[in-house]
DNA sequence: CTGAAAGCGCTAACAC
DNA sequence: GTGTTAGCGCTTTCAG
């Protein structure tokens, strides 16, 4: 099929581009019987509305990049799905850029993203991205920042708060008097583990005590099971949390290879909800963020932005909901 | 910053727009002096082509639209990975389009796919695209169909050959005598399982006999597990098959729950690894697809298409490896 | 080696 | 209501 242009068309209807471009668009100044014509031809000829040509008439490409990192695609399924749903609902499309580390780099993505003209951009934050952002701001080009919380003119910004969950999970804890918590990093989540540490921090700071749980993981682990393997072997805590939900599992496997008896011994808890968090046995006790939320809300704020419509809430919080199963007490 | 354009380099260069232009194209006809000052006046502005320009001016827009079913970007992520490291090394963008059941038409994608005017299509067959594939065929567009194996002028596509694997499983087990199989559908993606069943098939008939063993999911069962809690109250085989790990996991808690003890009474495999597979105990036996490599070499297929370069192989089939782990004996 | 000018397909004043 | 026309920012002949 050839490509068909308005010329066309307007040549097909007997009437000038102008009118077709006003059918096309919806605009309803048009006689009834002109837009039925019009019309006719387009089906017939199968005209499908250049939108390269129209995005550099417009300088407005209803379009939208998304930058990811590689590595979050795998857990961000969801967050893709609600955040295209809702592009789809208002006619943008999606350019993804992925980051992977080592290979590709940020600058040149923003200079793609630049280059493309996109009219906004969404940028998940599994890290410090001030600088990118900063770089992006410059072209005064609206910007939704997902997993962290920031905001200025152009920047909206839609996440989950783990810290304040942690903080009231830890403060539940040491109101027990439970107070050997361990925390995972997560290398893949700078971000997110540095707010679930800040929790814990200031839920001890506000019980009078200093916390020290933090369990860093050495960079050359090339996996979580094989360090928490080793690292159980000599270590014990009451309540272990992990971020993601592979770590969890890591961490279940590991403590239970190393003879501890979980839950009676040494409780877990995962920040991230998944199907594989309640497919093994026993089940991991739970918070579970909105992960299509995340994704569709991201995209609902870009669509304000790009209407100019006033924003309410530049920076959204999303709730996270704990779901006790089977890997705490009670 | 403002939006600066080729005018404007050109003027601040002391050259005509047709200069920058063939400084940016890298044409090899401007005097090193000349495209020097060029250069400078680019990063003085701090320029950058508009893309939309460009594609209207070329008739090609160096993009890619790839099609994705919602359902598979949980699973997909790998592949989502490979396909964009290979368009970066490329110089190609990726448009992303997901298709949600009940949500998306597929014809409205590929509706807004010729509008968008990408140069190619990759899309991912997790079921029976025939007609969509031909609809956009019509437009004369390269493309690249992942998962299935279909092929003519401007259609290439890459595979994993789950059928031939399960063929060999299947022959090795009758071999050895065993002729209970089961083999989960797997609703979620037609095209893998109707080809796992077809391998079924084959084995036993080239053994003399009839496969009956193919468990349909009744569509009314909301989650796996709880459909195969009750199964196997019922129900007892040989060896179990199942696509995807959450499958395979479901399969492996159902059966435990009902005092099914793997792999000693029944041995179970996963024809999808994952890090899932093998963070449960016992760890899953799995065949690993190389998800990464199908998004890679669809997209390097498609650079190849889009060059008209030579395709010496239009169906490019996978290898699939397994690896025996703790739910299958021996 | 460089510049002038036509056009890529469409939108949006501005006429009529 | 509809047509005419000037761009949107860039590439690419064609002259010089």
């Amino acid at each position: 099929m050839k490509k068909v242009t308005i010329y066309e068309v307007a040549k097909e209807a007997n009437v000038s581009l102008a009118t077709v471009s006003r059918v096309i668009n919806g605009s309803n100044v048009v006689k009834q019987e002109t837009r039925t014509r019009v019309e006719e031809a387009i089906s017939k000829l199968g005209y499908r509305p250049n939108a390269i040509a129209q995005g550099l008439a417009l300088s407005r490409t209803t379009t939208v990049g998304l930058i990811l990192p590689a590595t979050s695609i795998s857990f961000s399924g969801r967050m893709i799905n609600g955040l295209c749903d809702v592009a789809k609902i208002y006619d943008y499309s999606v350019y993804l850029h992925t980051i992977t580390e080592g290979v590709t780099d940020i600058k040149e993505i923003i200079d793609e993203v630049i280059k493309s003209r996109v009219d906004g951009v969404i940028i998940y934050a599994d890290r410090d991205l001030d600088d990118s952002v900063k770089l992006l701001e410059e072209y005064n080009i609206p910007i939704v920042v997902m997993g962290n919380k920031i905001s200025s003119d152009n920047i909206c910004s839609v996440y989950v708060d783990y810290e304040q969950a942690v903080y009231d999970l830890c403060s539940r804890y040491l109101d027990k008097g439970i107070e050997d918590i361990a925390i995972l990093q997560d290398r893949r989540n700078d971000v997110i583990s540095s707010h679930i540490r800040k929790g814990a921090q200031d839920a001890f700071r506000d019980h009078g005590k200093n916390y020290e749980g933090y369990v860093e993981v050495s960079k050359d682990n090339r996996s979580t099971y094989k360090f928490l393997k080793s690292y159980f072997k000599t270590h014990r805590h009451q309540l272990f949390i992990a971020n993601r939900d592979s770590q969890a599992l890591a961490a279940l496997n590991a403590a239970t290879g190393n003879g501890i008896v979980i839950p009676d011994e040494m409780e877990l808890i995962c920040m991230n909800e998944s199907k594989y968090t309640s497919s093994v046995r026993p089940e991991i006790s739970s918070f579970s963020a909105p992960s299509y939320d995340l994704g569709a809300i991201s995209m609902r704020l870009m669509t304000k932005m790009l209407k100019e419509e006033a924003v309410e809430e530049k920076e959204k919080c999303l709730d996270i909901l704990y779901s006790p199963k089977h890997t705490t007490k009670e």
